[in-house]
DNA sequence: TTGAAAGCGCTAACAT
DNA sequence: ATGTTAGCGCTTTCAA
């Protein structure tokens, strides 16, 4: 900016009001120090400018895994309404450990984001605290903070998501109904287990321990539960999967037994019905039921919500809780004993 | 930090100096200098500290659309990356706009990140001459850049897996083979037909355009070329799919045709062979075989790519390109008129 | 309409 | 082992 004021022959503040199209400058004069810009190819350094102004126009994104559907659907929508806002956003996954949840809303922090949207991974909040009361505006996703300070949340319908979908297969006439989920450690999945209970004890029905498998969403373990489920004394008509990953595996269990083992609920023919927390891509070729959740609309509001608080918005914090929808695509509709 | 220096009744320099775990600090006076960070709660500016430097130890990454499991899968491979470099990454979509490509590479670059991993949307990128000129290096991934500077480049195979491909068709007997793509003038596209053009030569088989069908990836587009091929007097037996999304397309044309309708592939009582290019979620499920091809390869290579310029390596632009991987699933194991 | 000076928060280079 | 000074590139404030 030296250099350019120089080459036009103005003082440094000049060059300054012509590249922030201030008003006030004489068209001669913002012609020539526009020459001098180009001559010598000057671009504004936005990192001395955020330094000086105390605002950087950036966010930070924590979420678990940008590679999954769910997060990288969240992380487009948070995006789109950044970049309206002329922010830009810096992202980081977590994969589910505290560890760098923290790290990575510390680092965020230090480069002195004006706010935050995070997945939460731990539920230790604490380290937010002299963060947030330096000024930074926080809103958590999908999963509500823990310890620490008070911020806007926004959240799925967990609860009840579940429970209408679990009660839909007892309308179809199900009385035993299995409910493979991930880890009771992660918010999400204890939700969807209350809505659960609570559709079972609706309906006057028992509540099972026996029926209830719960645990890290990889394959092994998932046909493990799946097949120990099918093939005990008195085994459920229907499943109730509390997530995306785990429903893609439940599936590739169902695969794995072969023609003449258990088949997936179809309209035709089906033997077990199957309803999914989550949507996922060709679920509708699948036709599975499911509960959608809508992750784009997560991540809108928890934009929207930040963005407010950005622009001064000093009300008590939030709590916001999106509806679901279920989607009867023929796995969920299938009778007992079909 | 003065606060801090002055509580600690130090100079501003030790205080940075403790920060920073600089050596020559006596134990003692550091000791007196954490103790007054903690009662101020100091956080050091990690945005002042860049300016000084001259480096800002952040990457911008442009893709198409991180809702897009292709390239999700490539953003986590570079976030892994930089992370371990001690870098944060500013991520943003372009949505295929060449316009929003330049707005987004220019915002990072007016932060001054010290490189760029670029999915170009356009194929100018001379506006990117400058900013390669005063110091940004430049990776570009999947595509390579149009006009515009020198920059190292990693792709896929596309003409040799698009070729490998269709010679799977023609091996197991087809002869009509019918390419639906994405439009002709993004490159991956382009390369694909390639191959397929250089398949059918190298088999003898004439190129006949009536069994092309390209354009904008859309269910209504690609569902209607699908229909057309399917119809028409000579249809193919076997459709080679151009990529992800085209690939899902298609399988929904064949779902909406119904039972009575034309059937996709299967190892058993099939009547349409079917391969695509880019392996997809629940593929394996659906039975369908497909040209793989490796974005978290294609992510961490351009990453590593770009830490290598950053660390000071000054050679001639490379240009990688990744091998494909043909998966047998069934669909594209079918005989014609099996 | 234009400019001079101060300073955002930090580190590099050079004292002491 | 510690401190002083200058300056990264910009905007704010105040003056002309």
């Amino acid at each position: 900016m030296n250099d350019v004021a120089a080459e036009a022959g103005v003082a440094l503040k000049t060059v300054s009001r012509v590249v922030n199209h201030e008003p006030g400058v004489n068209t001669a004069t913002a012609e020539r120090v526009q020459a001098a810009i180009d001559r010598l190819g000057y671009r504004r350094n936005d990192g001395a400018r955020t330094l000086r102004q105390g605002r950087t126009a950036s966010i930070g994104l924590v979420i678990e895994d940008v590679a999954d559907p769910f997060y990288s659907g969240l992380s487009r929508a948070v995006e789109d309404i950044a970049l309206g806002h002329d922010y830009l956003v810096f992202t980081g996954s977590s994969g589910e450990s505290p560890t760098r949840e923290r790290d990575l809303v510390l680092a965020f922090c230090a480069r002195r984001v004006d706010g935050l949207i995070i997945v939460p991974a731990g539920d230790d909040h604490e380290y937010l605290t002299p963060e947030v009361d330096a000024g930074i505006a926080a809103v958590f996703a999908d999963r509500p903070p823990g310890t620490g300070p008070e911020a806007d949340t926004v959240l799925c319908d967990n609860t009840g998501g579940s429970r209408a979908g679990v009660h839909h297969l007892i309308a179809h006439g199900h009385r035993r109904i299995a409910y493979v989920g991930d880890s009771p450690s992660i918010f999400t999945a204890a939700e969807r287990l209350e809505g659960y209970r609570q559709a079972l004890s609706a309906a006057g029905l028992p509540y099972d321990e026996g029926l209830v498998a719960m645990g890290p969403v990889d394959q092994g373990r998932v046909q493990a539960d799946v097949e120990r489920l099918l093939n005990s004394p008195d085994p459920p008509t229907a499943l109730f999967t509390g997530n995306g990953r785990t429903t893609v595996a439940s599936l590739r269990a169902f695969a794995s037994f072969g023609p003449g083992g258990r088949r997936l609920g179809e309209p035709h023919g089906a033997d077990v019905a199957l309803v999914g927390f989550d949507d996922f891509e060709l679920a509708d070729l699948l036709k599975i039921t499911v509960v959608a959740q809508d992750p784009v609309g997560l991540g809108r509001t928890a934009a929207e919500l930040l963005f407010q608080r950005l622009s001064g918005d000093e009300d008590a914090p939030r709590r916001v809780e999106l509806p679901t929808r279920l989607i009867d695509r023929g796995s969920g509709e299938v009778r007992p004993g079909a």
